[in-house]
DNA sequence: GTGGTCTAGACCACA
DNA sequence: GTGGTCTAGACCACA
């Protein structure tokens, strides 16, 4: 049964301006105005400070000396090197599920409906479910620290790149399909590379989409 | 930009079993005990006796003498009727936009986005835009009383449909472009007759997409 | 006979409250504050909470940014709309019976009263005898969905008109007459525009009301 | 020179309670309240609020279904975990500092304050040099993304350790001094290797600092 | 500081 | 046994 439980409005604030970063809706050196954002969001100064401190924190924006917040420039190397440590996390995880033998049916399911979209050619909902699968990782494990930097890295350029790359999921499905093998086969060394080569292909995508 | 506001635990409750209700997961008669309930979600019993109300008072949901709460069993001619109503509020929605002149550049984008996935055949982003057209109308207008039905209704049967019917917005498309045409035009009596049409091909779709 | 059933304080509560506000002794943009009221009905505020949340669903309050709740602004335009969609939901039901061939027995004697006490001019008899025939007939269908919505509807403005316009029932009669009389001969067109038309008098009569 | 700013109530909050955390004065599942730690530390609910958020997000504290925090047991295995994740991150950055070519003085500078320390047998002042070298890796590249998540974990498990094991710096200092090296060299594959050992040091300090 | 929402736990009413 | 109601206490959001 979905997961059901506190929305906080700063994190809802944040999600917007996240993907509106990442998509370049706002572009960099953009300056971003606590008031005039509150006043859009019809909402008060509080939880957009909040969800604006958090994008501070996660890189997508940054303080001008004189406290303004603006839209950080990110390069392509450094969102490359930022997917390279999400999958050592991912990997990480995935040990922890492997030492611990977690039960993973959760998992397996995500991956069947994936692979079912696939299949059907419904890429948005093949999308969702590969985008699934990752989170079902961590939440499998529950694992405070790793996990919950896991999530939020994972909503970041990855989710951005799953969700709206033009070379579709069915591009990335073998990926998956040997993430997923490798883990139930409990190969360590393969399931390493496996995770590697799927999120290096997804900084590729990501260069592809936005352009040079 | 994508509205902002205060989710409550009890309306994501709601949302879920409205769905499994809808979808037949929950099946007729079936009993829905409150507490069993509350402790499946990881949450007390006051916003689940909250969101079984709401259901209740929707007519998803039924008390039986004995105060028990079960799934009603709900008809497919109920359903049509149901859809009748909500092209009538829809319709009258449409009524108060003409009347006062309200800018409807909002509605014209999301048609132009649903547009654009129906050409693209990205069904599943088409049915998200299909959904938020109808939305649209009633934030339009922001009309209290028939307004707060109108979302209310729509996130029951219509939206189930519209989300789920193997017959894809595809189908529906002429209806939509119909609705819109009309609207622009201001040409009352073919839009509220388009928009009729529409929610009665829905019905179909519905009595389709759930067998006789 | 009378329905009995439990009678939930939360419900009692929204009944004073919504009266307060149709009829003006609550005004526009007064606010409506949980604890007070809670103080003053010596409840505590769950029920009032629950109560204040019934309204705002049913259009009487708002919800302000700061999360108090005020009395909603409501237009006669917007009553007007209501009401026709009222009477459209309660020719859909009445069509249900006549569908159905349900037992009117029930409707019949609550309209036999209420001629009765027209005819003796027990005018505040009257009023609940014909408040009484629109409820039966969402209690002849018993059809959850759209009984409930008839329902919950009537108890706003038309049950406040008929309990409360100058011009009383027997200004009405005529009406209700109409009305059974179309609906025992299943005389379905003229049955429909009569409901339109009675719900049209009776905007009428809050427009007297209320004044212009 | 030392980075000089805004310090922020929350942050320094954050600090303390992330101590007592790592260093069991606050055991695994006490519970922490909010406006009992404000009243004590004669500060506003809000920064104290914002600091436990923080928390929690670093997956020292959790939150309980009843929305009371507290502290989340870590095991053993988790904590070396997340010191893998930080030393993949460390020569993420480092990694950048050699593509860049960027000024290392800094951090020379600093690796010569540590080696005296070290030499005159200054331990406490070694330490400080100790976890400065580290941020001055994430400072000298100024990275967003990744610089940020470092300085977040640096402040952690691997910060207490440096400041409190028992084993002290001069344990260290080979691994500070191979890494150093390496850096300076260019030697990636080494200085690769020399990260993970000291991290893995760490983690062996930290076990052996809270017992088996 | 105020109001709204949720939790936990208690008791009552009904079948 | 199930649901309704209430209290006390906690957190979230806004001013």
């Amino acid at each position: 049964m979905r997961k059901i439980g506190l929305v906080q409005t700063k994190d809802q604030i944040a999600d917007v301006l996240r993907e509106y970063v990442i998509s370049g809706r706002l572009i960099p050196e953009q300056e971003i105005i606590q008031e005039e954002l509150a006043e859009q969001l019809k909402l008060s100064r509080t939880p957009v400070r909040e969800a604006l401190q958090l994008l501070e924190k996660e890189g997508y924006l940054e303080r001008l000396p004189n406290r303004h917040m603006r839209v950080r420039a990110t390069t392509l190397d450094e969102i490359a090197r930022a997917l390279k440590i999400i999958a050592e996390i991912e990997y990480e995880l995935m040990e922890v599920i492997l030492a611990r033998e977690l039960d993973i049916s959760g998992l397996n399911e995500i991956f069947g409906k994936y692979m079912n979209a696939c299949g059907a050619e419904r890429i948005d909902q093949a999308r969702i479910h590969e985008f699934e699968i990752h989170r079902a990782v961590s939440e499998t494990t529950g694992f405070g620290y790793l996990a919950n930097l896991h999530q939020r890295l994972l909503a970041g350029y990855p989710g951005y790149v799953i969700m709206n790359s033009e070379k579709g999921p069915a591009d990335r499905v073998e990926g998956i399909k040997r993430i997923m093998e490798y883990l139930i086969l409990k190969k360590k060394p393969e399931l390493k590379a496996a995770v590697d080569k799927y999120y290096f292909d997804l900084a590729v995508c990501y260069g592809i989409l936005t352009g040079p």
